[in-house]
DNA sequence: ACCCTCACG
DNA sequence: ACGTACGTGAGGGTC
C-alpha cells in the first residue's frame, strides 16, 4: 500500500506566509487553510495514496528540550492570524474522514519518521516544507519538498545528486552547521559547502573526529571543529528525527474514512471556499457548474500505433507530460472522445518518435519543450503545426498561464481538439495567422535549441571575482558598521533606514510605502552630508554583483562548464522574450566592475563569439511608424540620431552641438519612447521641469508627425481597447477606460510603448528565425546562444566565424522593411565583453 | 507573497 | 493633492 504523511504545521506555515492574508465577509482569516487544502488536493492527485495522514505538532515540551535547555526556547509563538486557523483545519481535515495525528511530547517531523520506518514493505511519500526531513528519504520513502510554487520530489537518487550525500549524512550535515531556526548549536562558522566536503571525504561525524589531524584539514578550520566537538554532537541528537513516537502504525488505519458531507459542504461555504469544495469531489453547495475537463483512460500498455493513427485521421491533437527533460506522458486527444493517456513504460520512446515523426500535422501545447525533447533524444519532429499556448499568448499576452487545462477553461472548450479549433479561428479573425506560423511558431524549436546549446562560462573566473568582491565586502561592512556605530544588516532596507534616518540623524528626503527610501538614488542626494554613504553605494553595487551575478551563476553551471538559460515565450506582455534561472538578458554592462562579468561568458574551445546588435532600433521603429521624414532622413544619411535631435531641438548645425545638448536629446528620444512627462524628464537630466517642458515641445515642433502618432496611438488604442505592434501582436488596454486618471494615463504611455517595443520584438524574432534557417541551409555549425532584445549573439567554429557574421548581419537588417534602415554592428570576440 | 533594490534592453 | 517612463528577473528581507 501507498501511505501520504502531511507534516501539518509545515504545510500551514508555508500556506500562511505564500498567500496574501483574505478574509471572510465576516471577517475570518482563511488564506493558510486555502494554501493548505490545495497543497493537499494537488498532491492527492498526484501521489494517489491508500492512506493519508496528517501530523501536527503540540505545544508541549518535547524531548528535545529536555535534552538541550536552549532547544527553539527564541521560538516565537505563530502570529495570530495563523494560530485562529489551525483548529478550524483540524476539524475540517478530520470532516473529510482524514487522520489527524497529534503527539504531546513529539514534533510533526517526529510522526513522519515514524511512520516512514514503519513502512517497511510498503510505499511511503512524506509532504512537508522542511528540509530536516529529507534525512527520512528511503528506497521506499520519498520526501515531497512543498515550495510555494512547485514540489521537489526527493529520492536518495535526487540527493545523491544536491548535496552529494547520503540521507544519513545529512543528519551530520545539519550538525556540522547547526540550525539557527531551531536554535541548535552547530559548529560556529562551518557553511554547507565546507560540511559537504567534509563528509564526502570522512563519511561521518565520528569518522570526521576520529581523523581531525588529518593533513587535508586547513588549520584554521580544524581548531573550528575542534571546539565545536561538543556542540556537532548535541545537534547531531537533537537534529535526529525519531521512530519511535507513540503513534498507531498500523497502516490500515490510515485509510480515509467516508467524509461528513454535510459538515464539509457547511464548513467550506462558511470559508468561501466554493471552487476548493468542488474538487474535493463532495455535492457542490450550490454554486457555479463545473469546469470541462479532459476526462481520461489510461493505457501503461503498448499500442497499435498505425492503427490508432488511422483513427485519429488527419491531425494529432497531443499534450506532453515532461517531468525536467524526461518525457513522462502524452495524451492524445480525440475529437469527441476521451483522451487517450499514454505514459512512459515500456515501448513507450519508440512509439512516442514514431508518433511525433509521423507525417500528420501535429496540435501540441507546448512545442518548445516537444522541440527540445526532440533534439535531445536524436527525434526529428518537424511537423508541429500548432502550439496551443502560443496561439493563446498572441491573442491575449496578459494571460496568467497559458498550460491547456487553463485554456479549456478559459475558451469553454470540450477538449483538447476544439479548443485548438478555436483558437485558430480567432488568430485568422485578428490578422495574427502570419505572425503565429511564420514567426512565433517556428522560433519556438528555435528558442529550444538555444537553450539546449547554451552559453560557455569561465567558471574558474566567476568564483575568483566573487572571492575578490567577498574580501571587498568584508571590509566595506567593518567601516559601515563602525560609522553606523553598532551592528545591523545592512541587506535590509528597513534596518539601514532606521540606521540612517533615527540613529545618524539624516534628513529623509523620500519615503516608500512602507518606510523610509534608501535607493540609490536617495543616497545619492546624501552623499555629501555623511561619509557612511558612499560606502553604502558600493557596497550596494558590489554585493548585487557578487549575490546575483557571481554567487547566482555559480549555483546554475552545468557539468559541461555551460550555463542553460530558459527563454520565455509568453511571459511579456510587449512580445518580447525573457531570460529566466539564470536570467542572462541583464548581466552587467554599463559598468566597469559589473562589465567584468561579460568577460567570464566565452566561446567554447575553437570558437568564436559573433555578437550583433540593431543600433537604436525603437527609434528607427518609432521613426518608421510615424513617418517622420526629418528623423528617417536622418537615419538614412547614418548621422547620430542624438546629435541630429539637438541639432533639430537647439537650432543648431550638428558640428556645434556640444556633449551636454547631446545627452539631453538622447534622453529625450528614449523618453518620448516610453511616453515621458516633463517631471521625469527634469528628473532624469536634472534640470528644472520648466526646462524639460520646453525641451519636449521643442522635440514635437521639430518632429511633429511624432506627436500625430503618439495621438494616433492612444485615440486607435482607446477605441479598439487594444494596442497593436507593426506586424500584428497586441496587448488589451483596459486601463484606457478606466475611471482612475492615474491607470488611465499609464494606459496611454503604453498605447504609445507597446506598438514600438513589440515591433522591435516583432523585428528580432523574425531575424531569429531567419538566422536559423539559414545556418541550417548553408550547413554551418554557428548556433545562436542568445538574444537580449536587439541583440543576437551566434557561437561558432573559429574558422566559420567571418561567415557566421555576415550571415547574422544580413538577416538581422533585411528581417523587415521598414522606411528606414535597419543597421547592425557586427563584432567577433573570444568572450562577451569585447 | 510582497516589498525594496538593482541588473539589463 | 497626487503622481509622474516602458518592459523584464533575481536576491534578500519581512510578513
Amino acid at each position: 500500500m501507498k501511505l501520504l504523511v502531511l507534516d501539518g504545521n509545515s504545510i500551514l506555515n508555508r500556506a500562511f506566509y505564500g498567500i496574501k492574508l483574505l478574509t471572510t465577509k465576516d471577517g475570518r482569516y482563511t488564506n493558510a487553510i486555502f494554501g493548505f487544502l490545495s497543497m493537499y488536493l494537488a498532491l492527492r492527485d498526484q501521489a494517489r495514496p491508500d492512506g493519508i495522514a496528517v501530523a501536527f505538532d503540540v505545544k508541549a515540551p518535547t524531548f528535545r528540550h529536555e535534552m538541550y535547555s536552549g532547544y527553539k526556547s527564541q521560538r516565537k509563538g505563530m502570529p495570530p492570524e495563523l494560530a485562529e486557523q489551525l483548529p478550524v483545519l483540524k476539524e475540517l481535515l478530520t470532516a473529510m474522514g482524514l487522520r489527524v495525528l497529534e503527539c504531546p511530547g513529539w514534533e510533526a517531523d517526529d510522526i513522519l519518521g515514524t511512520l516512514a520506518y514503519s513502512c517497511a514493505d510498503d510505499d511511503c511519500i512524506l509532504a512537508t516544507g522542511d528540509r530536516d526531513a529529507l534525512q527520512l528519504v528511503s528506497d521506499r520513502v520519498q520526501v515531497w519538498l512543498t515550495k510555494t510554487r512547485e514540489t521537489m520530489r526527493y529520492t536518495p537518487a535526487v540527493l545523491q545528486e544536491e548535496y552529494g550525500l547520503t540521507p544519513a549524512q545529512l543528519i551530520d550535515l545539519k550538525a556540522l552547521m547547526g540550525d539557527s531556526s531551531d536554535n541548535i548549536p552547530g559548529v560556529p562558522g562551518v557553511g554547507q559547502k565546507t560540511a559537504q566536503t567534509l563528509l564526502t571525504q570522512f563519511g561521518t561525524l565520528e569518522n570526521l573526529y576520529a581523523n581531525l589531524d588529518d593533513a587535508s584539514i586547513k588549520v584554521g578550520l580544524r581548531a573550528k571543529l575542534d571546539s565545536g566537538r561538543d556542540s556537532a554532537f548535541m545537534s547531531r541528537e537533537l537534529g535526529t528525527i525519531a521512530k519511535n513516537a507513540p503513534i498507531p502504525c498500523d497502516l490500515a488505519s490510515y485509510v480515509p474514512q467516508p467524509p461528513d458531507a454535510a459538515k464539509v459542504t457547511r464548513m467550506m461555504a462558511e470559508l468561501e471556499m466554493f471552487r476548493l469544495l468542488e474538487r474535493l469531489n463532495l455535492p457542490p453547495a450550490g454554486a457555479a457548474g463545473a469546469p470541462p475537463e479532459l476526462s481520461q483512460r489510461n493505457f501503461t500498455e503498448q499500442h497499435d500505433l498505425p492503427a490508432l493513427l488511422a483513427r485519429l485521421g488527419e491531425r494529432v491533437h497531443l499534450t506532453a507530460q515532461f517531468s525536467g527533460d524526461l518525457l513522462e506522458g502524452l495524451t492524445i486527444a480525440e475529437a469527441e472522445q476521451d483522451s487517450l493517456v499514454l505514459c512512459g513504460t515500456g515501448g513507450f520512446f519508440g512509439f512516442a518518435k514514431t508518433l511525433l515523426e509521423s507525417p500528420q500535422p501535429i496540435y501540441c501545447d507546448n512545442s518548445k519543450a516537444l522541440c527540445r525533447w526532440a533534439l535531445q533524444n536524436g527525434v526529428a519532429a518537424r511537423n508541429i503545426v500548432f502550439d496551443a499556448a502560443l496561439a493563446a499568448y498572441l491573442l491575449n499576452p496578459a494571460g496568467s498561464g497559458y498550460d491547456a487545462a487553463r485554456l479549456l477553461q478559459e475558451y469553454a472548450c470540450v477538449d483538447f481538439t476544439a479548443l485548438c479549433a478555436k483558437l485558430e479561428n480567432l488568430l485568422r479573425e485578428q490578422g495574427q495567422w502570419a505572425l503565429y506560423t511564420e514567426v512565433e511558431l517556428p522560433l519556438a524549436c528555435v528558442l529550444a535549441q538555444m537553450e539546449l546549446h547554451g552559453f560557455a562560462v569561465d567558471a574558474a573566473r566567476i568564483a575568483a571575482y566573487g572571492d575578490e568582491l567577498g574580501e571587498r565586502l568584508d571590509e566595506l561592512t567593518r567601516e559601515i558598521i563602525e560609522l553606523a556605530g553598532g551592528e545591523f544588516n545592512l541587506n535590509s532596507p528597513k534596518q539601514l533606514g532606521e540606521v540612517l534616518f533615527e540613529r545618524l540623524g539624516l534628513k529623509p528626503p523620500k519615503k516608500t510605502k512602507t518606510g523610509y527610501s534608501t535607493s540609490a538614488e536617495v543616497l545619492e542626494e546624501l552623499r555629501s552630508h555623511h561619509p557612511i554613504i558612499g560606502l553604502i553605494l558600493d557596497y550596494r553595487v558590489l554585493q548585487k554583483l557578487k549575490s546575483t551575478y557571481c554567487d547566482g551563476l555559480q549555483k546554475v553551471i552545468d557539468a559541461d562548464g555551460r550555463v542553460r538559460s530558459t527563454l520565455n515565450q509568453t511571459e511579456t506582455r510587449t512580445g518580447r522574450i525573457s531570460s529566466s534561472e539564470p536570467n542572462l538578458q541583464n548581466i552587467p554592462i554599463r559598468r566597469a566592475e559589473g562589465r567584468q562579468l561579460r568577460q567570464c561568458f566565452v566561446a567554447a574551445p575553437g570558437h568564436k563569439l559573433v555578437m550583433a546588435d540593431y543600433s537604436q532600433i525603437e527609434l528607427r521603429v518609432m521613426a518608421a511608424m510615424a513617418q517622420e521624414t526629418t528623423m528617417i532622413a536622418a537615419f538614412a544619411a547614418g548621422e547620430d540620431i542624438h546629435t541630429a535631435t539637438a541639432s533639430q531641438v537647439f537650432g543648431l548645425p550638428p558640428f556645434m552641438v556640444l556633449p551636454e545638448m547631446r545627452s539631453r536629446a538622447k534622453a529625450v528620444n528614449f523618453g518620448i519612447v516610453y511616453g515621458i512627462g516633463p517631471f521625469s524628464l527634469a528628473k532624469d537630466i536634472g534640470v528644472s521641469m520648466k526646462e524639460a517642458k520646453e525641451y519636449i515641445d521643442g522635440y514635437f515642433a521639430h518632429y511633429p508627425k511624432v506627436q500625430a502618432f503618439r495621438q494616433r496611438l492612444i485615440d486607435q488604442a482607446t477605441e479598439r481597447g487594444y494596442a497593436e505592434s507593426l506586424f500584428g501582436r497586441r496587448r488589451a488596454l483596459p486601463e484606457l477606460a478606466n475611471s482612475q486618471r492615474q491607470l488611465r494615463e499609464f494606459g496611454q504611455r503604453v498605447a504609445v510603448n507597446m506598438p514600438v517595443q513589440g515591433t522591435a520584438a516583432d523585428i528580432i524574432k523574425m531575424a531569429m528565425v531567419r538566422v536559423a534557417q539559414r545556418l541550417e541551409r548553408e550547413n554551418l555549425q554557428a548556433r545562436l546562444i542568445l538574444q537580449v532584445h536587439d541583440e543576437l549573439i551566434l557561437e561558432a567554429p573559429a574558422a566559420e566565424a567571418e561567415q557566421a557574421a555576415i550571415v547574422l548581419r544580413e538577416e538581422m537588417q533585411n528581417a523587415a522593411q521598414l522606411a528606414v534602415p535597419m543597421l547592425v554592428d557586427v563584432k567577433i570576440a573570444e568572450t562577451w565583453e569585447k
